[in-house]
RNA sequence: GGGCCCGUAGCUCAGCCAGGAUAGAGCGCCGGCCUUCGGAGCCGGAGGUCCCGGGUUCAAAUCCCGGCGGGCCCGCCA
């Protein structure tokens, strides 16, 4: 047979079937509209799939009794045994006998790509993620972002389209200067030997950022007069500031002490940092030095970091290249020539007063619904350039350097303004194409109970420590039962519990982590179908043959059971299809976890090789094989490993 | 003040966009199953004002309006 994906074929038969009954008589309801109709049953005793009538015989205009008459003539293909109107529903059942023949040649055709399906036109996109600032090690909610964008490639790539992964380098913006100042006034020392570059340079980060805003509030305090309520407010913060200081000495005394010493003695620190900004955005080749040594430092922890996830970028754009390439200058060329082009209290800026309650535009660029837009500022009084205009610069040169169809920026919920005005101000500057073809994939915060996160301040959990404590709690499990375990195996687990954690709740929701919840390895996670894999391929190794296809006696598809666990696998290309077209990664974990655990308990009640009959045998053996593809191939796309052994 | 997101079992979350049958999982809790292919498993049980109030509908966790609670954003920061 000529589909890919059976369920779908079976969705739009009956919905054909139902669709011929009914045109005659009804105008207003097209196939897309029948198929669109058409559901799972709650319960499996009302059949494979559902039509709720009432609802589309009210669409159609004709009366209950009347539609009934209509659909009593439904005749469906050889893949359904039957149907049957229950409770005002049609429902139909599928004839598991034909239905698994079917399955088993599209699954003995497509192998171990089962699932996967090109789709018809082939898009370039661009999926650009972490873009995490290059001055501390990635924290859980870089984590999040790392493993959402990793997840976004992997579905645009098993439905056949190119796509290229790209991290963009904050090195121009504040963060990095602040790191690069406390570096210097340090004497810029070597990374002590055994720590990891990110995890010592975040630690002084937190350290001069904290030192910089208590050496400010010193100075502001003693220009206020004693028991004014500014007072009283400023002293608490630092109280507070100093609160963090100590808790950063506890990490090593020396070096704050020194740095203390060193920044109380510039008189002007927040001075020094704009100072070392503006030599960096000039190209001064001393200044441009430290900077790409201290960014690349880090970058080069966090690349570590990510390939413990598996995760790797085919591009880091710097976002200094942008400037020193002439980029950013050609925009604000552009825009000077905008209609849309104003000047905000002295300062260069794009108005999108006029257009932004324009509906076409809104729908075009999927514009929050009612939200105001203020003025787009794109250059700093004193020359130098801030983030938004170069991330106007970056977008353009990610349609330029790729020809992109698609450009995902994978970016948290919290910048939803800012990333509306990029695509406003794409609009404006005349790139409507472009601006129509960027997507904000935005994706919610990672919070621990008790605890602020705050890089700034140095608190914060990161990926490595998260994955460090699952690899040991693995490891426990594993001595618990006299196992000693492999190292590539611990990996796969520690890795594949994280990624499911991330994957397995909606982007727009909080994560609450909770390490605790996290080294849960039972049923609903990562290890659970990493386990359930293992016993599959386990079953299959032992058999030691390759399946005898001819031999399948399709009749055994007969049980409860077996037959709910065709009607899951049947469904694995449809759930591929749905996850690319939403780009929800939670419907694969549902859905992975449910067909496993289908499996266990199938698995626990019938003997597989050890069944007598051969034809039997086969099946059996037939349904093992495709669960085991089917979880493979689903947490290929999460980017989870299997494991043939754990 | 305005905007965006979230609110479903003690806890963590699916289901909501495209309304439909008795609202589903996991953790935790209670009770069973280790001489058969891997017990990270299986079987059973308790546990729900789907935040509240209106509205639309034959039908609302789902759509609309108004509240409440939590998070975030509204900068010549990123």
């Amino acid at each position: 047979m000529g589909f890919d994906d059976l369920y779908t074929y079976v969705v739009n038969s009956f919905a054909k079937s139902v669709y011929d009954l009914i045109s005659g008589s009804c105008s207003k309801v097209s196939f897309d509209d029948v198929v669109s109709y058409v559901e799972e049953p709650s319960r499996r005793e009302y059949g494979d799939l559902a039509l709720p009538l009432h609802r589309l015989s009210k669409v159609c205009g004709i009366g209950f009794n009347e539609f009934l008459r209509l659909v009593s003539g439904l005749r469906l293909n050889d893949l359904f045994s039957r149907s049957e109107v229950v409770g005002g529903y049609l429902n139909a059942f599928f004839d598991e006998v034909n239905y698994a023949r079917a399955l088993s040649d599209l699954i003995k055709s497509r192998g171990e790509r089962y699932g996967f399906v090109d789709d018809a036109r082939k898009l370039k996109v661009i999926i650009e993620f972490v873009s995490a600032n290059p001055v501390h090690p990635l924290h859980i909610g870089s984590g999040r972002n790392a493993v959402l964008g990793d997840f976004l490639s992997r579905v645009f790539e098993v439905r056949g389209h190119r796509v290229q992964r790209r991290y963009y380098v904050n090195d121009l913006g504040r963060q990095v200067a602040v790191l690069v100042y406390g570096y210097i006034k340090l004497g810029r020392p070597e990374v002590p030997n055994g720590l990891k570059p990110d995890e010592w340079f975040g630690f002084l980060y937190a350290v001069t950022n904290t030192i910089v805003d208590i050496v400010r509030l010193r100075g502001e305090l003693s220009s206020l007069g004693i028991g004014d309520d500014a007072y009283l407010t400023k002293q608490s913060e630092l109280d507070e500031l100093m609160g963090v200081l100590s808790e950063l000495r506890l990490k090593d005394e020396s070096l704050v002490n020194r740095l203390l010493e060193e920044i109380s003695a510039d008189e002007d620190p927040e001075g020094s940092i704009e100072e070392l900004m503006r030599m960096y955005e000039e190209g001064r080749p001393e200044v441009k030095e430290v900077f790409r040594y201290v960014a690349g430092k880090v970058l080069s922890g966090i690349n570590s970091t990510l390939s413990r996830l598996g995760i790797s970028f085919d591009k880091l754009d710097w976002e200094s290249d942008l400037v020193f390439s002439g980029m950013v200058k050609e925009v604000l060329e552009i825009a000077k020539r905008s209609d849309f082009f104003t000047s905000h209290k002295g300062a260069p800026a794009l108005d999108f007063s006029k257009i932004q309650r324009d509906q076409s535009v809104k729908s075009l660029l999927k514009l929050p619904k009612s939200i105001e837009i203020p003025p787009l500022i794109l250059m700093r009084s004193d020359g130098t350039t801030l983030y938004v205009t170069k991330d106007i610069a970056y977008s353009l040169m990610k349609f330029r350097d790729f020809n992109a169809d698609l450009v995902i920026n994978v970016v948290g919920n919290e910048q939803t303004l800012a990333q509306a005005q990029l695509r406003l101000a794409l609009y404006t500057l005349g790139f409507k194409d472009e601006a129509s073809k960027l997507l904000h994939y935005s994706y919610e915060l990672v919070t621990l109970p008790g605890i602020k996160m705050s890089g700034r301040r140095g608190r914060y959990v990161s990926v490595d420590q998260v994955l460090d404590g699952l690899e040991v709690r693995v490891e426990e499990i594993m001595k618990s039962r006299g196992i000693v375990v492999e190292d590539r195996v611990k990996k796969a687990i520690a890795v594949g519990a994280f990624k499911y954690m991330m994957l397995s709740s909606s982007s727009t929701k909080v994560i609450n982590f909770d390490p605790d919840a996290a080294l849960n390895l039972n049923r609903n996670s990562a290890p659970y179908l990493q386990y359930t894999y293992a016993r599959a391929s386990s079953v299959l190794r032992k058999y030691g043959r390759d399946i005898e296809w001819d031999l399948i006696d399709f009749t055994s598809a007969r049980n409860p059971v077996r037959r709910e666990i065709l009607h899951l696998v049947s469904k694995f290309p449809y759930i591929v299809r749905k996850v690319y077209e939403d780009l929800d990664p939670e419907l694969l974990t549902t859905y992975l976890n449910r067909l496993a655990d289908v499996f266990n308990s199938w698995y626990d009640v019938e003997p597989i090789i050890h069944e007598v009959d051969e034809g039997v045998k086969q099946f059996k053996l037939f349904l093992t094989y495709s669960v085991g593809v089917v979880i493979k191939n689903g947490l290929y796309v999460m980017g989870i490993d299997v494991l043939e052994r754990i």
